[in-house]
DNA sequence: TATAAAAATGCAATCGGTTGCGCCTTTCTC
DNA sequence: GAGAAAGGCGCAACCGATTGCATTTTTATA
């Protein structure tokens, strides 16, 4: 016995005298074939340790039971959290995934996408990085009419399916919240808004602001990559502030750069949310370890993760049809915790 | 011009007289192959948009270029950081990850380790799952003598390449420090001691208590999956005992449960570190927020997923042999931070 | 029972690179 | 300048499954 050759279908065939089609078709559950003549087939491929060859099948058929995920950063609590959600689903319908980082860069985004193009994966699902400002280098997949989702970051104006969330709403409501509980002096820091979901949660931030008859002020407005760093910056920002002018709370676009801040201005005697109330984005865990513990949009990652690859595979199936579904908007909602609690409100 | 054919290297043959097999060696910078043709090659490659069909070169070479990466659970701090260093090294060599959980699940485990290997993964990273007992699923893989590298949760006694710390010593260091800052009641809050990592660490706790001649103390040795929960039971089991009974000091095999357990304890009025000092593992970012900070041993993830990458990837290339190497220690300091600090001890 | 219709199976081309082997040129050596 | 060695390239088989179409077998219909 060739302990070293692999069992293909032909060995199959000719144990069952049978032709290679057969055996293939019986595999794959083709209804051509008879039950009876399907089952000894797939006996047969039991007993004989037969493990089917995804080239030859992915040569001939042109199709992988592969997607593509292209995110920024591989380790985020978000992300981490998309990541496993999607896992789940694929993994769930006999698909698998292939991640890569963009590492926030452009360049290294297209050689990516590149890279799964040319690995023929079933569909891509992207977050665009920091700087993304144009799609062209996904043309190939549009071409190919390679299904593309696009979750959380996603391009503006674009025919894709994307999973998102309101941002606007959520920063609408996580403003207004500190509104009632007595705030007018709220600061912002914010990403880049290019990105969407930076863009989106500024403009919500103003429009309650605008609803509540609040002035937007300008140098509350601080636009950063919301990292610790950032976060630190801002507290430095803010203490730099004469006692007077500063903000009588803090909207961050992440819980990092809010974590961050709250930590700088606690070391310095500030008192939350007596002198500063504090709300973040995310519900990162991080936010239920800071003292007091931080407001936040919770944004289910998972939820988002396998949202996205439901959606995809689905179309893949043709189960769907992802071309007339333009995007899906997910739940997130704002979770009051003791950082932004000036009076005794009760959830 | 058919707009939906593929370019393949019969194309390019065609278009310079040349035969395929020329222009796959070409291609594949095959020294064969003189400087001349093999840029005329290239360049035509290039003008006619031509992009390797994966699958056909896997076929035949029997090489994917892919690398299955299984890890417990993809949404943690460490793991997302090992991923993250894994994939940096694999694009960079022009690898791809395909990347699943087990959810700590030996049965997921063993069905996503035998898709990756019938997705003829060149090679295998692995992290056992939390119940793991044998790795008899990972046969088909040293049969066919597929490389496999584990990380982190390694199995006993086996012949692959483990990228590991040094969990003993990690944690004698942290529990000698805990004894110097006058700590003699020192609890543990442990994992699994089937795993490696978990056992380790309770064998170096074990070991400096005994070089201080300092008693084990069969009740502060707490058993579980180092959850938040589970950090918030030992707190419970603390705040249970008689005040005199109380340890000094918490050494948790991870930074969640340390967190955890200090927030709960905090809420009851305990002091740390003066009532009770703590420890934790993995220098999670949680353990920057918390109040006073964590120490902890800094277990760097990313250059955990950098080494275990590299190996396999050199070792693919015949750049050095992994069967000759059967473990490596990478470096994994204490960082000492406020929650353990009693004395005014300086770094 | 003959015949049409339906079901089940086989034939053989195909997907697109890879590679052992052989053939034809150069280049080198004495 | 003859013979050997090296260099450069092509032939054709191959990797293993898929699939349109032809063929055979079975079932249904008259």
């Amino acid at each position: 016995m060739p302990e070293d050759r692999e069992v293909t279908i032909y060995d199959i065939a000719k144990y069952l005298n049978l032709s290679a089609a057969t055996v293939s078709r019986g595999l794959n559950d083709n209804p051509m074939i008879s039950k009876t003549t399907r089952k000894k087939i797939v006996d047969a491929a039991k007993s004989l340790g037969y493990q089917s060859n995804t080239f030859a099948s992915s040569l001939r058929s042109k199709q992988t039971h592969t997607l593509g995920v292209l995110v920024p950063r591989l380790n985020s609590h978000f992300m981490s959290s998309v990541l496993a959600g999607m896992e789940d689903v694929a993994n769930r319908h006999g698909y698998n995934l292939i991640i890569a980082q963009s590492l926030e860069d452009v360049e290294k985004e297209k050689l990516n996408a590149a890279t799964m193009f040319n690995k023929r994966v079933d569909g891509l699902l992207i977050s665009l990085s920091y700087n993304t400002k144009e799609i062209t280098h996904l043309d190939p997949f549009f071409q190919r009419k390679i299904p593309v989702v696009f979750f959380d970051r996603v391009p503006p104006h674009n025919e894709s399916t994307s999973i998102v969330i309101n941002n606007f709403s959520a920063a609408y409501a996580i403003t207004k919240h500190l509104i009632e509980q007595g705030c007018s002096r709220i600061m912002h820091l914010g990403g880049n808004v290019l990105r969407n979901v930076y863009q989106e949660r500024l403009n919500g931030y103003q429009q309650a602001l605008r609803d509540y008859n609040l002035p937007f002020i300008e140098q509350f407005h601080l636009t950063s990559t919301l990292s610790e760093q950032a976060g630190t910056d801002a507290a430095r920002y803010i203490l730099d502030l004469p006692p007077e002018e500063r903000p009588d709370a803090v909207f961050s676009a992440n819980d990092t750069a809010a974590v961050y801040c709250m930590l700088a201005l606690k070391a310095e005697g500030l008192r939350i949310p007596e002198d500063v109330a504090f709300a973040g984005f995310n519900n990162d865990p991080i936010s239920r370890v800071i003292e007091p513990n931080l407001t936040t949009i919770d944004y289910p990652g998972d939820i988002v993760g396998n949202t996205a690859a439901t959606n995809i595979i689905n179309h893949l199936k043709g189960l769907s049809n992802l071309y007339t579904t333009n995007s899906i908007t997910l739940r997130a909602d704002l979770v009051i915790r003791a950082s932004s609690l000036k009076t005794n409100y009760k959830n």
